[in-house]
DNA sequence: CGTAGCTATAGCATTATTGCTATAGTAACT
DNA sequence: AGTTACTATAGCAATAATGCTATAGCTACG
């Protein structure tokens, strides 16, 4: 039930269920996602329950917008899990799953293959944090002056940052790894 | 429907719902992890799809088991599976999201506190990680002599090594800035 | 005016996933 | 014989999540 308590923490201001999906779209990508179609029901959910309260607000520009906020029992449950241990949870790579199958193809020219394009697509999302990470830097000149809670969105980045580093660093052991074992390969049959 | 692909994969040598199920719990922890409330209906849609083939066989300890080996269009799908590009999915990190709004709790001992509760979950889940390379390690002594496929094992692994160890650099780092912002402060209200 | 695009909410069908309970045979221990 | 534990399958309820479609107002472009 992660996602009650991320819609409660992304509501430290109220918000529409619009809004918090565009945050979906943008910094809170680095460690969740969500669809609209999933968001609205969570949204009605966590108002019965007592932890969110809603009002219509007329819009500038569309229909009238639902503007939940936070109660004081909503305040609580976040807090509450806040305090939690930390939940590392369960991963699901699916990027490794493959990878880890790969090898009933029997061909290490699809290993290979598979390493580059996932080389490319960990550079192009470690490229996105690195600008973030320059825009806040840019915001503020020492990491010691900036809010609390500013300092733990960039923290957060920084882990998506470190963990992207660590992925790419081992798509490039790995392509070493394998092309040693192509040369030994090719000398043992060249011997043969 | 990763899943699928994932059960696909496992039975590249025939096995039972309940082995699967153990295959999550060691090796297949490190990408992906299903019960076997979910493994069982899975097993049966695949085979009613017709890329599973099951028997029943008897057993020696306990009923019968209902043991599944991939058809050949099993086989076709999930080599089209592991031909697809590398599937970096959207993470789901519940401990970056608790971190997230760590802030607004406003208290930076719970930071603390949480910080190391996170690093020693990720010391233990490297431990075992650590135990298990060496283990392969030890099995062979040049990794250029594995097979290909036990080749893809051992890699995943590093995987899941070099991700828990940028995760615990980014606790250190993240505990070094919190204590220097900490130390900013005192000097600040001191100097006040 | 038409229409394309954005904002905003809603609903639905399907699948994914979890957590729980039930059943039943076998083995080992007491 | 009774109990506990392990192997093995099954089913169910509830929630989680995806992908799709519908509606409706407003803006901007030609």
């Amino acid at each position: 039930m992660s996602l009650d308590h991320i819609l409660l923490g992304m509501l430290e201001r109220p918000a529409a269920g619009y809004d918090l999906g565009r945050e979906f779209e943008s910094s809170a990508r680095l460690f969740w996602s969500a669809e609209l179609s999933q968001i609205y029901p969570t949204l009605k959910r966590l108002e019965k329950k007592g932890h969110l309260a809603s009002r219509e607000v007329p819009s500038e520009r569309g229909p009238n917008r639902r503007v939940y906020e936070r109660t004081p029992a909503g305040t609580e449950a976040l807090a509450a899990w806040l305090r939690e241990e930390p939940k590392l949870g369960h991963s699901r790579l699916p990027h490794i799953a493959q990878f880890y199958f790969l090898g009933e193809l029997g061909d290490p020219d699809e290993t290979h293959r598979f390493l580059l394009g996932l080389r490319r697509s960990l550079e192009e999302r470690l490229a996105v944090y690195r600008t973030i990470e320059e825009m806040m830097r840019h915001d503020c000149p020492s990491l010691e002056d900036v809010s609390h809670e500013q300092y733990h969105r960039y923290a957060a980045l920084r882990a998506g940052v470190l963990v992207a580093e660590a992925r790419l660093a081992w798509c490039d052991e790995t392509l070493t790894d394998l092309a040693a074992r192509e040369t030994t390969r090719a000398n043992a049959t060249g011997v043969a």
